[in-house]
This record gives structure tokens, sequence and C-alpha cells, in this order.
RNA sequence: GGGUUGGUAGCUCAGCCAGGUAGAGCAGUGGCCUUUUAAGCCAUGGGUCCGGGGUUCGAGUCCCUGCCAACCCA
């Protein structure tokens, strides 16, 4: 990237002809009346403003120029005519290019083919850029470079900074919902002793003065209980975890997570707080229910409706719809053998439950295009719920699936400190430095019953948005160090 | 980890099958054009063809290898 090229020695040059003409090319401050769009909204013939962004377009008729500027609320046409601003102001015009940043004062007026503009009377050179943006028409569409240099995605593409403007609309509109709840918001460690609350690989990093190994967190989960015993009833944060896993399109090392608690509820009221949380970030940020996912021509692949209330089905319920009503009947050696032929992915050491779950996630879980709580899942699979009250071979746990994907599982969360322990220990393994001893005081206090659930904020994302990747929904996700 | 595809000008891409002077559009530069909008017309500069090795009189092209990326599989 150190390359010098004559693109950008051009563009210097004309950098050192404005400093020779004594114009800062890199100017302070400049005091916009309004945005772009806002320019064009509110349109009267003659209307005096003053606007800056940056240049995307260029047509040059000699001794009049058009060009247009771009800021945050969108773009507006310049136009810019020698005889209004003399002949010394055109030729400093001249040096400027694509990409450079200007502010423009000038009156507002309507072109011969009808297109809102504003009549150049001054300007300034706000940053010369020395560097080309890339091509108008096709944009950038590497994918590689996309990532690396986002900043380039997102000054050539309104698809690009839609989805990263709707982001963060739906982080706060998440927000807004919880808050109206009387969640309160906490940041609790990202370095932890013990990564606990997952069953994941952590990072490891040291602190120099304390001398010691610190992990990246996994999960919020076990300091967010924590405050449940310190009284704080309704609790949530929205962080980065860190997992020291592969990258794939559903997968970045650090990825956002929402985790939720409720004192006094249960995997009901979570699944309530989910229904309705969707429900009105989706009715906020997209103005609908209906969520339509295009492919590459634009044409609706399929549509997700996320309208009260979503359906409910039993674990074993879907297993036998999906992979045959006899599936609990047969022995555990059969049921090997038939989720090898459905394309499981099976190991021998698997133990019974693994194996239906494996055919579990290959097979049902695709499917599962429509919002769908999947309740009732074995106790086994989930050691850190409570045993469901009819069913005692299960738990109080439902995963809610979405887009034929896992989007948050939530818990009737375990409180009993003796069993709670004894399922920390047999999940460590019998290693004692991979218990987090001080969670279990913590328990030991006294937890209220809770509801507690986790989204995954970047999963939601890529769902509402109708992003296939999740890294087109993450700014700048891991990619490999270029060598 | 395995497979497939890709990496050529600042950007978007041809050229590779069948080895023989490195191409186009946009962007740039010079010129014409005082309401254009992917402006237009004329002229023109610009390359470590991802890196390394090999085959060959000759490699962007064929072979081997490495790096990076995308997709699929595990």
């Amino acid at each position: 990237m150190g390359e010098t090229n004559t693109l950008i020695e051009q563009r210097k040059r004309k950098l050192e002809s404005l400093r020779e003409k004594g114009i800062d090319p890199y100017s302070n401050r400049f005091a916009p009346t309004e945005g772009c769009a806002e320019a064009t909204q509110n349109y009267a013939e003659g209307r005096e403003v003053a606007l800056a962004g940056r240049i995307t377009a260029h047509r040059d008729m000699g001794k009049t120029q058009f060009i247009d500027i771009r800021d945050q609320t969108g773009r507006i046409q310049i136009y810019v005519k020698k005889d209004l601003i003399g002949a010394e102001a055109f030729e400093t015009f001249k040096l400027l290019d694509m990409g450079d940043f200007i502010g423009v004062n000038g009156t507002l007026f309507t072109t011969k083919t009808g297109e809102i503009s504003v009549k150049l009377a001054e300007f300034v050179v706000l940053t010369k850029a020395l560097r080309p943006p890339p091509e108008k028409w096709h944009g950038l569409v590497d994918p590689e470079t996309r990532h690396r240099q986002r900043y380039l995605d997102l000054m050539s593409s309104q698809e690009v900074r839609d989805v990263f403007l709707n982001r963060s609309a739906i982080i706060r509109e998440i927000r807004n919902f919880l808050h109206e709840r009387n969640y309160i918001e906490v940041e609790t460690p990202m370095m932890q002793r013990i990564p606990g609350g997952a069953a994941a690989q952590p990072f490891v990093t040291y602190h120099n003065a304390l001398g010691a190994n610190f992990y990246l967190r996994i999960a919020l989960e076990l300091y967010l209980k924590r405050l449940l015993v310190g009284g704080i009833e309704r609790v949530f944060e929205i962080g980065r975890n860190f997992r020291n896993e592969g990258l794939s399109r559903n997968h970045n090392p650090e990825f956002t997570m929402l985790e939720a608690y409720e004192a006094y509820g249960d995997f009901h009221s979570m699944m309530e707080l989910l229904q309705s949380m969707l429900c009105h970030v989706a009715q906020k940020v997209l103005g609908t229910l209906k969520i339509e996912h295009t492919n590459e021509e634009g044409e609706v692949i399929r549509t997700i409706d996320l309208t009260p209330d979503w359906k409910q089905v039993r674990y074993k319920d879907l297993v036998r719809e999906y992979v045959g009503n006899d599936w609990f009947e047969l022995t555990p050696g059969d049921r090997q053998e038939r989720a090898k032929s459905m394309g499981a992915d099976v190991r021998p050491d698997f133990e019974d439950f693994e194996v239906t779950n494996a055919v579990f996630e290959k097979r049902i879980e695709p499917n599962l295009i429509q919002p769908t709580f999947v309740t009732h899942l074995p106790k086994e699979l989930i050691p850190l719920a409570k045993t469901s009250r009819d069913d005692p071979a299960t738990v109080e746990v439902f995963e809610c699936c979405i887009n034929g994907q896992e989007i948050a599982p939530a818990y009737s969360e375990q409180n009993n400190p003796i069993e709670q322990r004894e399922s920390l220990e047999h999940q460590a393994g019998g290693e004692q430095q991979k218990l987090d001893e001080d969670f279990l005081v913590g328990l030991e206090h006294g937890m209220p019953p809770a509801g507690g659930i986790g989204i995954g904020i970047d999963r939601l994302c890529m769902l509402l948005l109708g992003q296939d990747s999740i890294r087109d929904v993450i700014l700048f996700p891991q990619l490999r160090p270029k060598g």
C-alpha cells in the first residue's frame, strides 16, 4: 500500500498547486447549514445553502461543470459556472478530484432536466484525497478489498452503508425495548481468569503486572447471574464474545451477543420477550414483520414472517417428524447407522443424545425457516437449566430457530447451587482450576429464579437485513493477515 | 483439514482452452464544448500479469510450489 503511482503523483501536484495559491487543502472546519438531502427536501428556488461533502461525480462541460457531492444524508448536484465564480476560482476548482471533500455556498435551483441543484457561489477545499476512489459504476466488488478496506466499500455502495446503518438501528431498538421494560444495561469483564458460561475454546492473553494469564470471555452469563444475586432483577449486556474457532460464513472469532436475565421469570417469559423484541425491532427498523430475502437478481427467494404467535414444538416431536416416527424406539446402534445414512456428522465416541442432536442440526434446523421455538430439549444437552415440570428427561429451555439458524437459546436458569456445582464440576472434568468458584459462592448466597436468553446479534442482523455472510454485517471481519 | 474457482492498469474485467509485441471501459492527462447526470467527441500516459521454481528458442497463458480470497464439503 506504500506504492506510488502516477495517479497519486498527479494528485500531490494538485495539492501543491493549491498551496501555491494560498489555499489550505486540509482546512479546519466548515459549518454546513444542513445535510445534502435536507437541502433538496426543503427546496425553495434561490434559497442560500452551505453544504459539505465528498465529490462523487464530475461532469465537465468546459466553462460549466457539474459535480455531485455526498454526505451521510445523501447526494446533491453542484452547478459550477465560470462566469458566476470568476476565472481564478474556476482554475482552482479544476484542481479538485473525485474523492475530495469540499464545502460549498450557493443557491438552490432546478436544472432544465429537473434536478434540484446548488448554483455555486464559492467553495472551500476541506480535504484533498491523494488516492482515487473505486470505479463509479461497478464500485468495489473484490470481497477481500471490501473487507480489508471497508471505507472504500462504504464510500462506494449505498447498499453497504444501509446494512451498517440498519445494524446500528437494530441495536438501538433492542436497547430501547429493554430499557422500556426496565432492564438495566451493564458492562462485565472481558478479561477473565476462568472463561465460563459456554463450551468453547478461549483466546489467552497475559497481564504483565499481575503475572497471570487471562482469557477473553466466551460468554456473558456468569457475571450477569452474579448481578441477579446482587438484586439487579432485570439486567442485560450487549458485548463482544471471543471464541477461538475457525472462520466461516456464520462464524467470526469475535462476535456480538446480547444476554438478558429476568428475575422471577422463566423460559416462557423469555419466549414472550424475544417475540415482542424482534417484532419491535423489525417494525421500527424495517417497517414490516415480513422480511423478504432476495437473490442477486433481486428476486424474492424467501419471506420470513415474524407475526406472533410463533410456532412451538417439542424437540422429540420434531425429530420424529423429520427422521422417522420410530427414531426413539431404535437401538442406539441403529440410530448411529440411520444418522450416518442421513449425512449427519457422527463420530463413534458420540453418546446417544449427541447422535440425535447431530441429526437435529443437519436435517432439522436448516428447515426451520419461520420462527420456531424448539422446547423440551434433552437434559444431557443443556446442563445449566431447570428440569421440565412435565417431563423430567428434558429441561425448561427453548432454542429459537429462524431462517434455518439458531438465533437464541433461553433457559429457566439453574439456581440450585448444589446441582449447579455438580454439573460444573462434571463439565470441568475434575480440573479444579476450570471451576468458577466465585460464581458458585455467589449462587450459594441465593439467586432468584430467573429466565435468561442469549441472542447472537450478528446472526440476527443477517436475518433481518437479508445478508448471507456474517462478514457482511461486521464492519471489519477477521481475515488472514496479509503476508 | 479436503475440493472447486479466482488473483492481469487506481477500479471493473477480457486475454489462458490452442505459448509468439500486454488489451477494453471507467478513473487520469491534454484539447473542444456555458443546464450535464454512467455527459459526449478527439488525442494520450499508465503494468512486479499475486510470489517462487520449472518446461520451452520464447510463459500472463503449460507444469510444480507457496500466499491471499470466495464458495462447497468435513
